[in-house]
DNA sequence: ACCTTAATGCAAATATTTTGCGTTAAGAAT
DNA sequence: ATTCTTAACGCAAAATATTTGCATTAAGGT
C-alpha cells in the first residue's frame, strides 16, 4: 500500500489528524505499552479504521508519526547568559525527557517504523538546537562549541543508555559528559 | 497471551525453533523488509502459524528473538598481540556490522520488541567482548582500558550515528574515536 | 515399556487489514 | 456566491491474520 502525500492541508482532513494523534497520545498514555490496536485508536478518535490504514499504512508508521510529531521541538532552549551554562542545562533536560518511560517508547516508535528519514529528523531536531544555542554564543562574542563532538559524546552516550541499558542518567552522569567538552577547572574539582 | 519459559531443550521443540528461525532469516534476507508475515514464515519453516503465536506471542517477539540469537557473540575477538590493535580491530569490524543494513535492522527488531531486557542483553553482549579484551590485556601485564568509557566515547556514538544518521562510520572516524581512549603519539607526549 | 505433560497440529471463532464504491467537503475556477 | 474537480472519508464486504479449544504427538522421567 501507498501513503501519498498529503496536498489538503486544512479542514476535515486537520480535523481528523487531530484526533487520531489525541487517540494514540490518550490510548499509549493509559494502556501501558500493551498492544494498542488501529481499531481502539479509530473507536476512539471517531473515525473509521480504513481513513488510519488509507492514511497512515499501518500502525508503526502511525505510531511513528505521532511520535515525531511529539519530540519535534515547540520551543527554543533556556536562554542561560552563558553557553556552557546553556549546553548543561539543556543536556540536563533533553536527558531526562530521553530516558523517561514516554522519552524511550518515543524513540522506540520512531526506529520501529519502516519509514526512511525518521530517525534522522529527530536527530535533526537535536541538532538545531545545539545550533541554536551556538548562534547565540556567537552573538554574546563567546566561542562555540564543535556541534559533532556535543553529539559524538555527549547525546550519543545518553541515548546509548536509554535504548539499551536500564539505568537512567544522573545529572551527574551528564555533566560529567560535558566536561569534556567543556574541561573543568583543573586545580580543585569541587564534587557536586 | 503469556508465552511460558521452555523447559523441553532437544527434540522436536529445538528442531521446530531452528526452522523457524531459519525461515525468518531466509525471508529476511529475501524481502527487503516489506512485510514479512508470521503465516509466511510458518509455511517457510513448515510449522503452523498457531505453533509460532503460542511460542513467541506475536511477530515483533519472533523477530526480536532471532535478532538476539544473529547478535550474540559465536566467537571471541581476534587477537592481535596488544590491547591498544585488539580494541581497534573490535571496533572497526562491529562498526561495520552494526552500520550495515542488517545490523540495523537487527537493532531496530530488538528495540522494537515490548520484551524486557532484550537491549540490555545485547548491550551485555559488547560489554563482554570488551572486558575479554581486558582479561586477555591483564594476562599480558598491559594496563587494562576502562570498559564504561569505551561504551560511552566510542560504542555509543557508533551506534547513535547507526541508528539515528544515514552516514555510516568509516574506519578513520572509529580511529578518532579510539584516539580518546588511546592518544597517538604526539610530538612529545608520552601516551600513558 | 509405561506415564506424565509440554508442545504441536488442526479447525473453528474472532479480530484485523484490505478493497471497491458511493458520498462528503476542500480548494480552485467561474 | 455558485459550480466544478477530486482528495479524503465512511461503509460494508472480502481477504487475511490472530486467538482458542481440543485431540494428538513426542520429550523426559519412572
Amino acid at each position: 500500500m501507498t501513503v501519498k502525500e498529503r496536498v489538503r492541508i486544512g479542514g476535515r482532513s486537520a480535523r481528523i489528524q487531530s484526533a487520531v494523534h489525541d487517540a494514540v497520545r490518550k490510548l499509549g498514555a493509559l494502556s501501558t505499552r500493551n498492544q494498542i490496536t488501529v481499531p481502539q485508536i479509530a473507536a476512539e478518535a471517531g473515525v473509521t479504521p480504513s481513513t488510519i490504514y488509507r492514511r497512515w499504512g499501518d500502525l508503526s508508521a502511525l505510531l511513528a508519526d505521532v511520535a515525531v510529531a511529539r519530540l519535534r521541538p515547540i520551543a527554543d532552549p533556556d536562554d542561560t547568559g552563558a553557553v556552557e551554562s546553556d549546553l548543561r542545562a539543556f543536556i540536563e533536560q533533553y536527558a531526562e525527557e530521553m530516558s523517561s518511560p514516554v522519552g524511550q517508547a518515543l524513540m522506540r516508535d520512531v526506529l520501529s517504523a519502516l519509514k526512511e528519514g525518521l530517525p534522522s529528523a529527530c536527530a535533526g531536531f537535536t541538532c538545531d538546537h545545539l545550533t541554536t544555542l551556538n548562534a547565540r554564543a556567537k552573538a554574546r562574542g563567546e566561542t562555540p562549541f564543535d556541534i559533532d563532538e556535543v553529539i559524538d559524546h555527549v547525546v550519543a552516550p545518553i541515548i546509548y543508555r536509554a535504548l539499551f541499558s536500564e539505568q537512567i542518567p544522573t545529572p551527574d552522569y551528564c555533566n560529567r559528559l560535558i566536561d569534556r567538552i567543556y574541561p573543568p577547572a583543573r586545580k580543585r574539582r569541587t564534587a557536586g
